[in-house]
DNA sequence: TTCCCGACTGAGTGCTCAGTCGGTTTTTCT
DNA sequence: AGAAAAACCGACTGAGCACTCAGTCGGGAA
């Protein structure tokens, strides 16, 4: 984090991109070495293998979201629950556009493959999945205080509007068509959703 | 369809609980040859390459999934829009259920970086989902129609109760989370989006 | 009975790929 | 400056892979 070897972080930036774009298996440390000019011997100087790119990877994402969620919601104060339920989702889709490659992974059925069988990636995934699902919930939270939120189960509403934001940035990043068009649509969907009665 | 060889029904079968759980890449014709009892000259006997098995599949499950649904929904009738767009999620997330291995193939990062370069693949995927937005959207048209469902953009709307219920299928598929725990609150949730007002 | 043909076989082939190793260069520290 | 440590190099290896091919087998038609 402090200090990286210009290779290590190039190789980390490109080794995002290939995995994302391409899956696992089908990147090879030849196309790692010729796009970023490090020999495959430095790569395996770095990382002892080609999973603990990905798990570095993974790891780093982690520590973006957690980091940048968390620190754009404290800076932020809002009047009602709704309004900070529409600051989540507009910010998560904000946030997942900057990191498209790194949403893809976490699109990715080998992450899940890994996830069943490799704690280190397991506990990555449970602790992103949960800063964000947690947000979403407290939002609710507010709001049924409040009253701008209806009398809905906050963790399987929570859970719901997550499944809505998270589909819409996967099939952004799939290309099956264009998310952004529908932006205004799934904040309307969510405050219609949640509002009392 | 109408005849089809043992050998070559239990590779397409193997295949395709092989391609979704484990992905193409690290699907190997070694591990297909010892499951089916086929040997793997029997494979490509029936297959010209791996590539064609996967096509195969996907041509399969488009035709699996056009057919049940457009005959599920001929043979109902509905009283209003709102009860036939309740009727359509339940029953994707039935056939999602019964048909899991397929539904995680059509999840999977490779069957779209194949759609990118091959027609074969993009056609298959393109009819599968426009038939289910268009069913979606049905449901909205006859529902602003007879006023059980409000002012909403239909092909838009369609596309976010789409992305909720497909969501919810990728994230149960994933083992993230209980996602029969959620239909109800699913359902719920599409009838306060879509409802008048 | 002979012939034919579709289904099936599995050892063999050539190539691709993750990972190694012995060595060189660059950076850091004293 | 000089030594030590860190970064980097790329030819090499061997295991594993998709795919091939020459040939077997069984059963139906002539």
């Amino acid at each position: 984090m402090t200090k990286m070897s210009k290779k290590k972080a190039a190789i980390l930036r490109a080794a995002t991109a290939l995995f994302a774009t391409k899956g696992f298996a089908d990147t090879h440390m030849s196309e790692l070495s010729s796009i970023t000019g490090a020999a495959e011997g430095t790569i395996f100087y770095h990382f002892k293998n080609k999973e603990h790119i990905l798990l570095t990877i993974l790891s780093d994402t982690k520590v973006s979201i957690v980091e940048e969620f968390n620190a754009h919601m404290d800076e932020r104060e809002f009047e009602t629950g709704m309004e900070m339920m529409e600051e989540v989702v507009a910010f998560y889709l904000l946030f997942a556009g900057r990191m498209e490659y790194q949403f893809l992974i976490l699109h990715s059925l080998f992450i899940y493959r890994l996830a069943e069988s490799r704690v280190e990636f397991r506990d990555n995934l449970e602790a992103i999945y949960n800063c964000l699902v947690t947000l979403f919930e407290q939002a609710i939270f507010k709001g049924q205080e409040d009253g701008s939120i209806g009398d809905v189960n906050p963790r399987k509403s929570a859970l719901i509007v997550f499944t809505m934001v998270d589909g819409l940035v996967r099939f952004k990043n799939f290309n099956l068509y264009d998310a952004g068009a529908l932006f205004n649509e799934l904040i309307d969907s969510v405050r219609r959703m949640l509002k009392p009665n």
